[in-house]
DNA sequence: TATTGTTATACTCTATAACTATA
DNA sequence: TATAGTTATAGAGTATAACAATA
């Protein structure tokens, strides 16, 4: 519904995946694996149904994110110790040089998305996205 | 990535998409119909590849959200005149009862989604949000 | 009994490619 | 030739339900 926020938000985050992967390129890992992955780098040792609860989708979906991660060599599942039904979470050392690596084009994708705005501007921008974000009570 | 603009986008647009289906119900028309259903009320006549435009979608995609429209009575293809290609797309009474009974409802959960926020900060978060939504130049 | 990870399956929304009818 | 609408098909990302292994 055109003029409201509902809608104006929606359109911002369009034109910000639209940029994701006009900068990043068609075969980039998506913005949803990219949180995943640094996720884990700031918790490792996290189990799957840690990772499911902070990415708020379900551990049935996580198992996929998961997978892609391991799969380019970019995530580990390690034996818990202490409980056998899980796996922890880790980087390999590639994921490691690969985060870097994305953390440097994922700083100029940001400075394109907010081209437009002052750095004070962005900054309120995203204090009000915050107070929008949370759910109530 | 948290701490990124893109990041604070992706997580009101979420809360606002889950707000929409808890105060609508889950049975609702979704945003992105209500979105074309308003845009046929805004331009009665339009085609399927003008609304495919306005929609940023492509044809074929469009097809499938005017069938639903229709099967749910809102909408009607009616013959373009002087083009027998095209449907000239527009709203059944049904369509404006429901358009309007939609309008009162999406003003309450507009209310609930900027709850946090003053009328001021509300209108100045939208304005930021369109800069960040325009492609460059 | 409850939890962890997994699989099978399905749904939504989008896309591309090939088709038809008209222009 | 080009355009409007359609169909078939596919892919991403999510969900639910049922299951085995483990707690």
């Amino acid at each position: 519904m055109a003029g409201t926020l509902g809608y104006a938000l929606k359109r911002a985050q369009v034109r910000s995946y639209e940029l994701f992967f006009t900068m990043m390129g068609p075969d980039t890992i998506s913005p949803a694996r990219m949180t995943a992955l640094s996720m884990v780098a700031a918790q490792p040792g996290i189990s799957q149904s840690g990772l499911a609860e902070r990415l708020a989708i379900t551990r049935a979906s996580v198992v996929k994110v998961v997978d892609n991660l391991e799969l380019l060599g970019l995530i580990e599942r390690a034996p818990m110790q202490g409980d056998r039904r899980s796996y922890a979470l880790a980087l390999t050392d590639e994921g490691y040089k690969e985060l870097a690596r994305l953390h440097g084009e994922i700083r100029c994708y940001e400075e394109k998305l907010a081209s437009r705005l002052t750095t004070s501007e962005r900054d309120l921008l995203m204090a009000l996205l915050e107070l929008v974000a949370q759910p109530e009570d």
